[in-house]
DNA sequence: AGCACGCCGACT
DNA sequence: GTCGGCGTGCTC
């Protein structure tokens, strides 16, 4: 500890403080040795004429030149339990592991505290505004909405308005007139109210059967020892994993009222079916964390994590970085999805970071899938994670009969995307009334506007990308950039009129076509740009459980989270379309987001059917799905990987340069290619241009590196990266262990 | 990241 | 003559 002596005899200590900023170092900065300061304390700081939160990483300072009298002082510490080492050496990791700066690594941790005006809104303004249901209503004439939002809250507590108005299914303006007009209360919440603690019904346990029982029994048992413990838990759709690890937290629990639990689930996996779930078993909503979540609410949850006043946290994967005081078991649910992998700042992949959490906390941590990762499959035989295993579905329901329709032989009709078979599928599950779903993994009515006497294809201008046609909003947009422009009459390049088509299917164009053939049925379109918002969504799923919808279409949105009992049909239009392209990845992605569709069919007592339209079911992902022999397509996988030394035999790095000028972009391309390491241990491919070369008017091209598994890639990246130095208007990005290719 | 400082074009 | 555009560079 460095401490001396100032002018007048107090004695001033120097201090490392970690800023939420792009740096890689932290700053010293000056405090009295009397102020009480620990490792990991969080600390309101100058810097220069703004105020920042940052977190006392050493209790000295750096080794750097700067006198004292050159430095600040903090401000104050702020009353936030101090960070655990664990959480800071996971910063550490993160940062070291993805090539990040440690700042910006920090920045994950403070969530909103880490932001423009962090500091103001730490402590002050500690109140957030909750609705509750002031009086009897039941009298009242009521609109439909209003019903809604009255019975959604009655008997409950006070919950904040977004919360309401996702579960009424009602926008929230609806429910603010309502305060408005003293129809219902709101009240002002102190900012650390603790959430609820579940309800464990007194040592009351669902009845599991034996293979969930002995998977819960594994996880329970490591749990009690406090130790740390991968387990992959797989168990096909419907076998109740959810079950297994909801058991898990519950034992949690009865142990320890204090501890917290953290789920982390895709983005699109978290839905108000799920959280149902959870209040269903526990009796209480859990705290959630992810991008709808509003910003009070945030703060209320962030503060909660550190204090100790929230048990479960159920969040996307910036929830992993929360303070928890008390982390005694992390669950990772849909562990195979892509979108765990974050691709934009940090770089890193919140499953494997969860790992490495779970690691440094010295916790078990559950990793959950129907169709585990490669990676993950890997990691069991290699005896680095324990395998449980679900192979029955959960009472009587069975798994879905699936077929492929060979759309070279069973084409539709020029301009449709329905083959005959499917059709006629369609027709008879109508008649039984059951529900069907229709998968496409596209957004809009079509990908592509081509003219039909010049061959011009409609681009954008930002970007490397077609213009897909929005035919409900009359606009042309741009998928990769938000570019946005009205549908055009005439062809922009040889000007003919009427001349324009529209080419291939997105899930808009489906929902025309089904509505064409099938008049009678009642047809719903899902896709993330129709579905705005919870409250819109919620509606829809709620029409679909009472049975109003017939033909749900939908993009990746109906893959995940939600479970329709009636629902027994699902037609795939384009089962190949995740294999054009192919990156190392796409036919395992094809397989999970197939199987994972193939799941929605015929949960509860009804048999499911699924149909797959192929123009090559011979293809080993569509054979693995017809013959459910997914565990030979996965080791074939494997040993393919193994061959190529692909990860994780082997270790791959992206470089993305991308800038506004393209000569300026190739040139760093040329002297990093100049400059790249080689050796019987590592080469580098390119530069070649991304396959998506423009974006925003910036273009990229990238470089790989491929490296043995023993190679201590980052510093060798750094190193090369040093030897260029920074080219102002080019930017270059590390992508370690990259899962996208564009 | 954000904010200051700095050096060139259209406005009260 | 000033307001303001965003390029560059620094922040303990």
């Amino acid at each position: 500890m460095t401490s001396q002596e100032n002018l007048f005899g107090s004695s001033i200590q120097r201090l490392s403080i970690l800023l939420p900023l792009p740096f890689s170092d932290p700053y010293d900065y000056l405090c009295p040795e009397t102020c009480k300061i620990e490792l990991g304390s969080y600390v309101e700081v100058p810097l220069g004429s703004r105020r920042l939160v940052g977190v006392v990483w050493a209790l000295e300072g750096s080794d750097n030149h700067l006198p004292d009298d050159k430095l600040k002082s903090i401000l104050r510490v702020l009353d936030s339990p101090p960070m655990e080492e664990s959480l800071r050496r996971l910063v550490d990791f993160t940062a070291t592991y993805t090539i990040s700066p440690k700042g910006n690594v920090m920045k994950m941790c403070l969530g909103l505290f880490g932001g423009k005006d962090g500091v103001e809104r730490f402590d002050h303004r500690p109140m957030l505004q909750h609705v509750s249901l002031l009086h009897d209503l039941s009298a009242h004439r009521l609109t439909e909405k209003r019903r809604a939002v009255v019975d959604a809250l009655n008997g409950l507590p006070p919950m904040p308005i977004s919360a309401a108005s996702e579960q009424a299914g009602v926008s929230q303006s609806i429910i603010r007139a309502m305060i408005k007009q003293g129809l219902l209360d709101s009240i002002d919440l102190p900012l650390d109210s603790p959430f609820e603690t579940a309800q464990l019904r007194g040592g009351e346990h669902p009845k599991l059967s034996e293979e969930q029982q002995t998977a819960s029994d594994a996880i329970i048992k490591t749990l009690r020892q406090k130790t740390y413990e991968c387990f992959l838990l797989e168990g096909v759709t419907g076998s109740g994993k959810t079950e297994v690890y909801f058991e898990a937290i519950t034992d949690v629990l009865e142990q320890d009222q204090s501890a917290q639990i953290l789920v982390l689930l895709p983005e699109i996996a978290l839905t108000s079916q799920w959280l149902g779930r959870f209040e269903d078993r526990f009796g209480v909503k859990p705290a959630e964390w992810h991008s709808d979540v509003g910003a009070a609410e945030k703060r209320r949850v962030w503060r909660a994590a550190g204090k100790g006043n929230v048990q479960v946290i159920v969040g996307a994967r910036s929830s992993l970085y929360l303070p928890f005081k008390n982390l005694s078991l992390i669950i990772v649910d849909e562990e195979h999805d892509p979108s765990f992998k974050q691709e934009e700042g940090v770089m890193y992949h919140a499953r494997d970071m969860a790992v490495t959490r779970a690691f440094l906390q010295n916790c078990p941590v559950v990793l959950a899938s129907a169709t585990p990762s490669l990676e993950s499959l890997i990691n069991v035989k290699n005896e680095r994670y324990h395998h449980l295993t679900l192979l029955e579905r959960h009472g009587s329901a069975t798994l879905p009969d699936i077929q492929a329709i060979d759309m070279r032989i069973d084409a539709p009709p020029a301009g449709q995307w329905l083959s005959p078979k499917l059709m006629e599928k369609i027709t008879e599950n109508l008649v039984k009334g059951d529900q069907t779903a229709l998968f496409l993994n596209r957004r809009g009515y079509a990908p592509l506007t081509l003219c039909r006497t010049c061959g011009h294809r409609v681009e954008c201008p930002h970007c490397s990308a077609w213009l897909v046609e929005h035919r409900g909003r009359q606009r042309l947009q741009c998928h990769h950039c938000g570019f946005d422009m009205p549908t055009l009459e005439a062809c922009p390049d040889c000007e003919t009129e009427d001349s324009l088509v529209a080419c291939g299917p997105g899930v808009e164009r489906l929902g025309e076509e089904v509505v064409t053939l099938f008049p009678e049925a009642q047809v719903a379109v899902l896709a993330s740009d129709t579905m705005t918002s919870v409250s819109k969504m919620a509606a829809v799923v709620a029409q679909i459980e009472a049975g109003e919808i017939d033909i749900i279409i939908g993009t990746q949105m109906i893959t995940k989270g939600y479970h329709f009992p009636k629902l027994t049909l699902v037609g795939v239009i384009d089962a190949d379309l995740g294999l054009r392209g192919g990156d190392m990845r796409a036919g395992e992605r094809t397989y999970q987001q197939l199987v994972q569709v193939s799941g929605r069919a015929g949960r509860a007592e009804r048999k499911g059917r699924v149909y797959l339209q192929s123009f090559e079911p011979e293809h080993p992902v569509v054979q693995a799905l017809l013959t459910g022999d997914g565990a030979t397509y996965m080791a074939a996988e494997i040993e393919a990987r193994r061959t190529y030394a692909m990860p994780p035999f082997g270790k791959l790095v992206a470089l993305i340069l991308s800038g506004e000028d393209v000569k300026k972009v190739i040139d760093v391309g040329r002297q990093l290619a100049a400059k790249a390491p080689h050796s019987d241990q590592v080469k580098v491919m390119g530069p070649a241009p991304a396959p998506m070369t423009k974006i925003r008017g910036h273009f990229r091209y990238r470089l790989l590196l491929h490296a043995s598994k023993k190679t201590a890639v980052q510093p060798l990246v750094k190193e090369w990266i040093a030897a260029i130095g920074t080219v102002k208007g080019v930017k270059i990005k590390i992508d370690i262990d990259p899962y996208s290719f564009f």
